[in-house]
DNA sequence: CGTCCAGGTCTAC
DNA sequence: GGTAGACCTGGACGC
């Protein structure tokens, strides 16, 4: 095990990044190709040169270590590292939504570094998990997501050229994605193809939040529910996450007896552009130490 | 055994 | 613009 570099646990705004805080942030960062680990590393397979490389990421102070069983080459390591970079967002600025968490008592213990929610190497990696936890149980989500690192990636997450070429049968018998299977085969065809650039939906590249949106929402099997979700992942938290479990979470907490969906926004509007944010660290608020 | 539904979406009215 | 019905899968549950 070899570290071959460390990273700042600070965000563009000079703000803390909590790790334990980021890798429990939410539930796509324990699936595959992530593998489960109880010492506070988070171990993952990163996609460099078109093969599955480990990495372990350590908290170290005020840093992270990035380190692999694997000898890198520098250029293999600097894609390493900018790949861990995406995943904790670490150009991202949440210093103003901590300026508002300070003064909320719903959201002050958030102060320390957590709010970052990770995501994954790229765009269409959380793209493709999202569509697999749409309508099925998480185990599910599981079955599906393992049977694309495991038999189509090698370990690592599936580039979109493999998923492209994967047949129909694979998608019904060896995922069991059911209709899904259809909506991620012409998904990773677009992409695989240039006819479809995920990685432009990232904040800074041209678009604003409602055309990022509505970009996520032509997508095959994106619905209200995904898009939020996508876009959480990707550092636009306007947009609430509301689904089966995130409704009767926040009713449990709230203690409330019911809440229309329309209610539950109203409820959140005074976060601003953060208000997707403030509610999925409200309802996940046990997740965390 | 059948029905329901899980971290929804799509199509057709 | 709002709302039913269908949709793969597989656990959970009732009968």
């Amino acid at each position: 095990m070899a570290t071959f570099g460390s990273l700042p646990l600070t965000g563009a705004g000079g703000e803390p990044v909590s790790f334990p805080h980021t890798i429990a942030s939410h539930g796509l960062a324990s699936l595959k190709p992530a593998t489960p680990s109880d010492d506070g590393a988070y171990r993952i397979a990163l996609r460099i040169d078109d093969a599955a490389v480990a990495v372990v990421l350590r908290p170290e102070g005020r840093a992270m270590s990035v380190a692999s069983p694997r000898r890198l080459g520098a250029r293999a390591a600097d894609e390493a590292l900018a790949q861990v970079r995406r995943m904790f967002r670490l150009d991202d600025d949440l210093a103003p939504f901590y300026a508002i968490a300070r003064d909320d008592d719903l959201l002050r213990w958030t102060t320390g570094g957590a709010g970052r929610m990770l995501a994954s190497p790229t765009v269409f990696e959380d793209v493709v998990k999202t569509i697999c936890t749409t309508n099925c149980a998480w185990s599910g989500t599981i079955r599906m997501v393992g049977a694309l690192v495991d038999d189509l990636g090698g370990g690592a997450f599936p580039s979109p050229g493999q998923m492209a070429r994967a047949k129909e049968s694979w998608y019904r018998d060896v995922a069991r994605a059911g209709y899904r299977g259809a909506y991620l085969r012409a998904l990773a065809r677009e992409v695989a193809r240039g006819a479809l650039d995920l990685e432009a939906l990232r904040p800074g590249r041209g678009l604003d939040d409602d055309a990022c949106e509505a970009a996520l929402l032509a997508l095959p099997g994106v619905g209200p529910y995904a898009a939020a979700h996508a876009m959480q992942l990707l550092g636009r938290h306007h947009r609430l996450i509301l689904d089966s479990w995130t409704r009767p979470t926040y009713l449990r907490l709230s203690e409330k007896k019911r809440a229309k969906d329309t209610t539950i926004v109203r409820a959140f509007k005074k976060y601003g552009a953060y208000a997707g944010l403030a509610f999925w660290l409200y309802i996940t608020r046990e997740w965390h130490p």
